[in-house]
DNA sequence: CGAATATATGCACTGATGTGTATATGCACG
DNA sequence: CGTGCATATACACATCAGTGCATATATTCG
């Protein structure tokens, strides 16, 4: 958790480890196959996104199997909450969207609505 | 809009000029006051911002406004979007959970005190 | 035990990048 | 005009990060 979330992603290396990852839990070769890079080369990506808490590792045998963790991607989303407003006007998401749940029930009188 | 978001917000200098700006339109100057370095670093850093997309200029005799534009944010949302499943499964059941205590309330509102 | 396989790490290199200093450019105003 | 202020840019420098190569560590299997 040392390295920071953005530095981490600044690597479109370790963006595409992430991506390969999205299918599933994966050791180590696999991912070679699809980085593009050497094996020492993903192994340090994948003790930086260890680090970082992107992924977690489990040995099996002499493999490791790394998979994906939420942590640092509800980290970012939470960061990007502070700019929504930039380009959403009504807020749809989290506790807003609970709130919108209960207006649907009272109707809509307000000029809540948009034009 | 050359340099990739990733590799815009890795850095820090970057990032607090984009928080600096969530107040809204400043100046270079006024910028340079809160970010930490010379001038001549946050003037780059502008240019950095401007190219990707996260800024706007707009001239005001010698002076120059920088105002945060939403696009890039949006992309990063974007994707997000592809990992929200990895935490969305917690967080409905963190909205259920909070939709059960509303309920709850409701309930020992209408029939007196119970528990 | 020894060989084979999977993964991690030390070393060296290189390219990228953030920074300061100094200077250029652009605008305003007497 | 020419002086002053705001901002941008050229240059030099130091640091860092990603990479390959070679090698170490760990585990499985014969």
């Amino acid at each position: 958790m040392q390295t920071d979330v953005f530095q981490v992603l600044a690597d479109p290396t370790r963006r595409l480890i992430i991506q390969t990852l999205r299918e599933g839990e994966q050791q180590v070769s696999d991912v070679v196959e699809k980085a593009g890079i050497h094996q020492s080369g993903v192994s340090r990506h994948l003790r930086i996104l260890s680090e970082s808490g992107f992924v977690s590792m489990r040995p099996d045998g002499q493999r490791r199997l790394y998979a994906l963790r939420p942590e640092p991607f509800r980290e970012l989303d939470g960061w990007l909450t502070q700019y929504r407003q930039l380009w959403e006007a009504r807020l749809e998401r989290f506790e807003a969207a609970l709130e919108k749940k209960k207006q649907q029930t009272r109707r809509v009188k307000e000029r809540g609505t948009r034009e």
